[in-house]
This record gives structure tokens, C-alpha cells and sequence, in this order.
DNA sequence: GCGGCTGGTTACAAATTGATACAGAGACGA
DNA sequence: TCGTCTCTGTATCAATTTGTAACCAGCCGC
């Protein structure tokens, strides 16, 4: 199979623009491209800027004393990424696919800087962010490692799907030990759910990171804890 | 063993009274106090309060669709619980002791509301929420029930131990249930574990919600990775 | 005191995941 | 074009966790 009759997954037209919500505050909002693989920032980094994805997509991580590594989220387009503790940035952050980004100037959120919009700005971003990290304990708390599969490809489909024909196809830029540390799974148990939710007929791998999704209703149904139908 | 020498879990010396903080920004901080047992909020409620916990502990959670529950977190003295998302509570709250509590009304912590302090109050708040939550991420990805379970205790000896002789001792509000569900464990697993971290020598347990830390140090090397010693 | 109830612990079997090893596909540069 | 390298998929085996059930202790009401 071939991946050939997909559309690439790099959003080449989706060109470099400043939301609405970009232009209220200054100084200034810097457009940058972060090219594969380049860091935005590490963990412990004196924060100077909170960063909104463009286009791309970011990966947050968290490393352990013994060499093991947490992928906290992932950062896909709208998001905003970045927001210190105590003016420092408290994980790794780094382009897992080119990506656009708009950098502002984070002069110390709970400070003294009194810009009334930034500051709902970076609450509102807050706010989001402690809901989204909620959400991922759902998915890390699930038993069985096709359920945390499962769910993670709905989530994945509604943040980051296209249309192809009558269903909806995944790219996905991250690869399997990425997936593992962000389930807390190994990457080959990750590839035997992959093969599993194949079997079942629930999507089809088009390559290894093009996901076909055929039965968005039973993806739903092991991801809420129907694996063993 | 008993508990009789231990001193009770109730803090009842620790006298209701508003923190420095509490005082500066309005309309009026409200003492409460809650009996066990009883909540705070459920999750889709509309958020007129943030509650500051002075002394108790409560227990946030999430319900799955199929009845899982996922225990998010435990809010302990100090903690400000209650965090909105779209005007909403995301969570469930619960005392699983008696509390008492400072609320403080909520008026659209992103919204038109200017009280400079407030706004401050709660992005401190929520920065510090995101940074407990990605620290509770590198709890559930560890790889060993007994990783887990000591990271866990490490947790808790840091923030609800008391002296005891040359050790420490921990009295546990939260049952064996909500350990497992907040490590993402079952209770027997839970139970099993505390077992295996007695037979090494780490803990002693006074009795089963009554923790006396033996060897911390051992506890974070296990905590870390070296279960296998 | 008795019986039921809840929560915790333990034992054993079953299921799931991790570890290890290896083969195949694709990317990349020489 | 050929190696080499990385990533992925697969198989096998070992280790861990879960499910199930039983048992015990403490608590409460009767």
C-alpha cells in the first residue's frame, strides 16, 4: 500500500498568520519556523516566551532520573505551548514536524506586568491546559494497552484527521516510542494494538504513520472499555 | 499494632484562619467547613467558588464513561482547589476528611472581572496545577506497581507526614481504593504492594491507613527505579 | 453477644505486558 | 547502486498485573 493518494501532511498552505487574538498584546508577537527535530525550549529554561502553534506539531516531554522519558502532549496547531512555574519552563519542548510558530514575550505571567490582555490571554491558555492534562489522565488510567490505543487515535482524530473518501485518515507525525511514552506503554506493545485494531477491522495502516479510520463507532467503543468484544 | 501512639489525623490545633493572601482581594473569603464525606463540587458545575484547603483533604476525581473513575489528585493544606474551565468545574470534589476551607468567589477568573490580585492569585494557581499535574504524569508512567505505590508514599511523606520518634509517619485519609485509582492500579495491587515495601523493611504499617516510614531513602531509590533490588 | 457490612489482605490461576531477538522496509549518503 | 542506519512489525519467552475467591478484622445496629 501506498500512501500516494493522501494529502501530505505538511499544511504548505496554511500560511504564517497572526490570529485575531495574537494582535491584542505586545511587545511584539514574533513569527518563527522551527525546523524537524529543533528544540523550542528545555525543561528548567529561564521562560522567556509562551509560543502558539501555527502549524506542526510539538512534542512535550518530561524526563526521569533514570533515563526514562513521560511525553506530557502533544502540541498541534492552536495550542499554546509553554507556560512556566516559577519563570521557567517545566518540560522539554521540541518540533517533531517543521513547524510555524508565533512567540510572545512572557514577561513574568504572575508578575508585575499589568497587560489586562495578556494576562486573560495566558489564563485562558491556563485553564485549557489543566483540562487537557485531566483528559490524558483518562487515557493513561485505562487498563488494557488496545484501550489507551483506541483512545489516543480518537483523540488524534479529532485534532488532527482529514477527510479521505466516505472516512477520515491520520497522519501522524509522531512514531511508535513516542506513542509508547505518551501511554505509558513499550512501542512494541503500541504496534501489536495497531495490528489488533487492523484485525478488527477498525482502521487500516495506509503506511506506518497513516491511520485509515474504518469504524470510527468501534474505535469509540474499545477506547470506553469495550476491548474484549 | 495500634495507633494509639500516634497523634490523630484531625488537625484540630490548626485553628481556621484566612492565610496573608486570603486577605487581599474581595468581595469576602468565606470560611466553611465540610464533613467527611461530603462534596465540594461535581464536575459541570458552574464555578462560583475556589477553595483553598486549610486544613483536611480532599479528593478530586473524573468518571469514565463505562464507571472507571480516575482520581486526578488530592488537594492537601494549602491547596487551592476548584479551578474552572469555561466558567465549569471539570472535576469532582470530595472531603475524604473533614475540612475546612476558605472559598473564595470565582467571578470569570478569564473574564472582564480587573481585580489585578485576584487575577494574579489565581495564574499562580493554575501554574503551579499544571505543574502537580505533569509531575503526577511521571507517577503513572512508571513502570512497576511498587515504583508507584513508593513514589506515591514519597509523595505524601513530603506533604501530610508527622514526626514520629527518630521516623516519620504518614495517617492516610484516602483508602486503598483511591490509592489505586489515582496510580491507575487495582486495590489488591495496591494492597500487595504495601505488603512488599513492609517485607523490605521500608515501612511498617501501624495500621492499614497508618504508614511509619523506616528507610526514606529506600523508599525514593524504589520510588526511582530500583525495585528490583 | 450476634450477624451483617465494609475494607484490607492473601493465594492461586489467567491474562496482559515487557524483554529480547530478528527480519523487512524505507531513508540517506557514499 | 550499495551499504548502513533507523524504524517498524513479529515471534517467543519471562515477568508482572489482574481477576477471582476466600478469609480476617473492625464497626455498627439489633
Amino acid at each position: 500500500m501506498h500512501a500516494a493518494y493522501l494529502k501530505p501532511v505538511e499544511p504548505s498552505e496554511a500560511a504564517i498568520r497572526l490570529r485575531p487574538a495574537d494582535r491584542r498584546f505586545g511587545p511584539e508577537p514574533i513569527r518563527r519556523r522551527i525546523r524537524q527535530g529543533q528544540p523550542l525550549f528545555h525543561e528548567g529554561d529561564h521562560a522567556e516566551y509562551v509560543y502558539r502553534i501555527v502549524s506542526g506539531v510539538v512534542r512535550l516531554t518530561r524526563m526521569q532520573q533514570d533515563g526514562r522519558r513521560q511525553v506530557i502532549s502533544f502540541g498541534f496547531p492552536g495550542d499554546l505551548v509553554g507556560l512556566p512555574d516559577d519563570d521557567r519552563h517545566t518540560t522539554e519542548c521540541e518540533a517533531i514536524t517543521a513547524c510555524d510558530v508565533v512567540a510572545h514575550r512572557c514577561p513574568h505571567p504572575t508578575g508585575s506586568d499589568r497587560n489586562p490582555e495578556m494576562q486573560r490571554f495566558l489564563m485562558d491558555a491556563a485553564l485549557q491546559e489543566i483540562r487537557a492534562l485531566q483528559d490524558h489522565f483518562l487515557l493513561l488510567g485505562r487498563r488494557l494497552a488496545l484501550e489507551k490505543t483506541a483512545a489516543f487515535l480518537v483523540l488524534l482524530l479529532d485534532r488532527l484527521s482529514e477527510p479521505l473518501g466516505k472516512c477520515r485518515a491520520i497522519r501522524m507525525p509522531m512514531n511508535r516510542t513516542d506513542i509508547a511514552d505518551y501511554l505509558g506503554l513499550t512501542p512494541e506493545t503500541v504496534s501489536r494494538s495497531f495490528t489488533e485494531l487492523r484485525g478488527r477491522r477498525a482502521l487500516a495502516l495506509d503506511d506506518a504513520n497513516t491511520v485509515i479510520v474504518l469504524d470510527p463507532a468501534q474505535l469509540s467503543a474499545i477506547a470506553e472499555g469495550g476491548a474484549e468484544a
